[in-house]
RNA sequence: GUGGGUGUAGCUCAGGUGGUAGAGCACUGGAUUGUGGUUCCAGCUGUCGUGGGUUCGAGUCCCAUCAUCCACCCCA
């Protein structure tokens, strides 16, 4: 019996066309920061479990619910990472990172989260990371939203996207605030939603994220978090937004905005977009001045974000309109079978002097079955070394996306002819 | 984790009340014996997601299961 074999649940193929977005993504991603002189660190995909239960607190949903936890073979706890800040503070402790330098690191791979998969969600996502440490005045929390802003301006991006803000101020100011929350939710306590009913116990502040209406209705009424927020925190929030404004970053307090994980302290941000359905956050983060030294290291400021390369490769596509994907620059095709070593040799004189793609046509069948092969590939020229031009050490040069008269040039002249009319 | 939608050819999808599967695109060949994208003609393609049940008979009804999508939840 034969057996279909699918990805697990949550798991998918990046197929050719699509895996092109996400490296253009990342390529965007990774210029942008190197122009920042961000630093590229490779970290592992798995951890001890325990550095996440502490990294971002025990009672976050992907720690809690949504961790891919198992016990290794010596009967320690293992997990896949479900995200990368607490991988990165923890290599920045274990090597002592933060003692010479104050380091500017960025990362790109796979995390893992056992949610319910949907569309811009799934089980493995790919993330690019960047992540400061050492610095704690405004103009780093700046620098990181400079970053994405130049990122997303570079993918053309920037008018699909809102920049949301705000400033949640420390563990211990969060805890004053979290409790003045409850003393005004309580008595309402049954007009609120269910699951804001729940959280009241659990986690009061996340109700502020509430997408039910009627309960932001009744949070508009709430204290706000500001009051709770240390004069210092509040003025350096406000370098934070000067700095933007100087830089013309548009931006939008919201004063609703709070984190997933317990690690973040005062500026938090989070790229959105309305394009995306409910899952519409495509970077986010924020600073964590606490978890460096909650990892075991000496107090140390931080601010890092993270980007999901896969959500952001939807809106991509989204923009794009018409798909101009292609899989070649130059396609060669021989008339019969006994042209394939000219053919090879044509090739490999073009990809040794160029960086064009050039694919071979090595099967063989008649030439309109050629040619339409060449049309779809995508490839800009068709060159032709049939018997009559491999006699001569001659290749015909047909443009496939422009009128113009095709050509037959000698061999050495090949390249040439390319370059002239190279402009990608 | 909760609720709902969908699953038929490589792709997009038709298939009232059960009677033994179809269209467009794509692909192959020809019109055009060495020239694609337009057109015309011909042809090919299916364990109807999987497993069970009801029935003389199931793509169609029932149950289960898997996948996928949407919302909630969560988050990037």
């Amino acid at each position: 019996m034969k057996r279909r074999y699918q990805p697990v649940r949550g798991m998918r193929d990046i197929l050719p066309e699509d895996s092109a977005r996400l490296t253009l993504i990342e390529d965007t991603f990774r210029d942008v920061l190197q122009s920042y002189s961000y630093e590229e660190i490779r970290l592992p995909v798995l951890e001890a479990k325990d550095l996440f239960d502490r990294g971002l607190g025990e009672a976050t949903d992907a720690v809690s619910k949504e961790m891919y936890s198992f016990e290794d073979r010596d009967g320690t706890d293992l997990a896949l990472r479900p995200e990368g800040t607490a991988s990165c503070a923890r290599a920045i402790v274990n090597h002592s990172m933060a003692h010479e330098d104050k380091p500017r690191l960025w990362y790109a791979g796979p995390m893992f989260r056992h949610e319910r998969p949907q569309s811009g969600r799934y089980r493995q996502f790919q993330q690019v990371g960047a992540e400061a440490f050492g610095y704690s005045g405004p103009a780093i929390d700046y620098e990181l939203m400079s970053v994405g802003t130049d990122v997303f301006g570079r993918l053309g991006i920037l008018d699909e996207i809102t920049l949301l803000l705000n400033n949640i101020g420390s563990a211990a100011e969060r805890a004053l605030y979290r409790g003045a929350l409850v003393e005004y939710l309580l008595p309402i306590e049954d007009d609120l939603d269910s699951d804001s009913r729940h959280r009241l116990k659990a986690n009061p502040i996340r109700i502020l994220d509430s997408k039910n209406s009627r309960t932001q209705e009744i949070l508009e009424q709430a204290p706000p978090i500001e009051e709770f927020v240390s004069q210092e925190s509040n003025e350096k929030f406000a370098a934070v937004r000067r700095l933007l404004d100087g830089a013309n970053i548009e931006y939008q307090i919201t004063p609703r905005l709070v984190r997933g994980f317990d690690y973040y302290t005062d500026t938090v941000f989070e790229w959105v977009t309305d394009k995306l359905g409910a899952q519409d956050a495509i970077c986010a983060g924020g600073r964590y001045d606490g978890l460096i030294e909650l990892l075991g290291g000496k107090p140390t400021p931080g601010v890092g974000f993270a980007a999901g390369i896969d959500r952001i490769a939807i809106l991509l596509e989204q923009c794009e309109g018409s798909s101009k994907y292609d899989k070649a620059d130059v396609y060669i095709i021989a008339h019969s079978d006994e042209q394939q070593e000219y053919v090879a040799e044509v090739a490999r004189q073009v990809r040794r002097h160029t960086n064009l793609r050039v694919r071979e046509h090595t099967e063989s069948g008649r030439m309109g079955a050629k040619m339409r092969w060449a049309d779809k590939s995508g490839a800009k020229w068709a060159l032709i070394a049939g018997d009559a031009e491999a006699a001569k050490r001659e290749v015909t040069i047909k443009w496939m996306r422009v009128e113009r008269e095709q050509t037959t040039v000698s061999f050495d002249q090949v390249v040439e002819v390319l370059s002239e009319n190279w402009e990608k």
